[in-house]
DNA sequence: TTGACAGCATACTCAGTAGTATGTTTGCCT
DNA sequence: AGGCAAACATACTACTGAGTATGCTGTCAA
């Protein structure tokens, strides 16, 4: 998918950007400033300027790392031959976990997800939010086709399917929205609201 | 539930209002600016300041109008004799519709859904923000008598109740986040994709 | 040893922004 | 008429925060 796009990050970058993540998850990607997250680092502006070109080009970044976090890890699932309502509980039950794992970064995105347009663009950055918007596709349209296959095959109600699509895709990201890891925390909670979110899903389309 | 709430908003306050809701789904509410309103309504500061006393006071009645826009519509449809499930679709059907009536306001809600805290609060503004929470509450209890009903009767699936409202709630507020009035738009199209959500949501529940 | 460059820190600039202080107009009551 | 608020506009202040210019330090190759 995105062979040019793994220049093997440096540790200092990868630092930076989970750091970046988690304030930003926290403040808000808009009033969070720089020197928050250099604070947040031990460490001050100049060090994420020589990474970084721009706060635009970081939150993007960050956004970047977001989407490739469940790029790598839910279509290999993917089987051609099985049932579609088996493919996408494969894909819920793998997509949950590590959105939850790297929780900040999902929660940076979503504030993108609300339409919030960016000021004022370098080039550079619109490149970066171009390649997000299709990484963003090309994970939609994943779900797109096993929802198709499901309804093709009758597996699945026939409905408007962009709809349906969205739905979904909202739904599987429910947990971004509320879920805070607890110390006391049973073993088993995601893989437990991973199933009973694949229940639901794979319910609200038969 | 709020008599004294409702003291008669004046005729510019809620345009006002409106203003700002508009800038802030498009700019994103931080990084608004009370200029940017001022400019959207062909104004100044001034008459902003005049009736609000600070941007987060402003922000705070942009949300609380948001919840009362839902708070005034949905609580009547539901009936006590009624089945679960058809209690359900009519809030749906009618929490849908009005919704995307009053899009901008609830694209700013959920801004703040994100988790984004604020960072220096007045104590006016922290009276206002504990309103919403306290509409919110209030809201999210309607539905949850609702989904435990359904449980209680066995039409709905016994399954965790926190983790399907949640699910719920972020199903029947989808819309916001991806739609888009359309001039050339059909005239039943809110209608339909009301009662095609509807279904979802009451599928994924039994 | 010595350059030379990556990887930062320090110390600035400057545009934008929340908030205030003070005019100015417009209706309205008497 | 006249006065008196409400409802704004104008013109400031003080400060934050993005971006830059430059200085410092280790490391590594020649």
């Amino acid at each position: 998918m995105s062979d040019p796009t793994k220049p093997k990050m440096s540790a200092s970058k990868a630092e930076i950007l989970d750091a970046a993540a988690e304030v930003f998850m926290t403040l808000g990607a808009e009033a969070a400033s720089i020197d928050d997250v250099a604070r947040h680092l031990g460490a001050t502006k100049g060090r994420i300027y020589h990474h970084f070109p721009s706060k635009g080009a970081l939150l993007a970044e960050v956004c970047l790392r977001a989407a490739d976090f469940v790029l790598q890890k839910v279509p290999p699932v993917v089987q051609a031959t099985a049932l579609p309502a088996d493919n996408l509980r494969n894909m819920i039950l793998t997509h949950i976990p590590e959105v939850l794992r790297t929780l900040p970064y999902h929660k940076v995105i979503i504030q993108s997800y609300v339409g919030v347009q960016q000021k004022s663009t370098t080039a550079h950055e619109r490149e970066l939010f171009a390649q997000i918007q299709l990484e963003r596709k090309a994970y939609e349209s994943l779900f797109r086709q096993v929802l198709q296959a499901g309804m093709d095959d009758g597996s699945f109600r026939a409905q408007d399917v962009s709809v349906a699509l969205q739905s979904l895709l909202l739904l599987i990201n429910a947990p971004v929205f509320w879920y805070r890891p607890r110390d006391n925390e049973p073993e088993a909670f995601v893989t437990d609201l991973s199933v009973q979110l694949a229940d639901m899903a794979v319910a609200s389309l038969q």
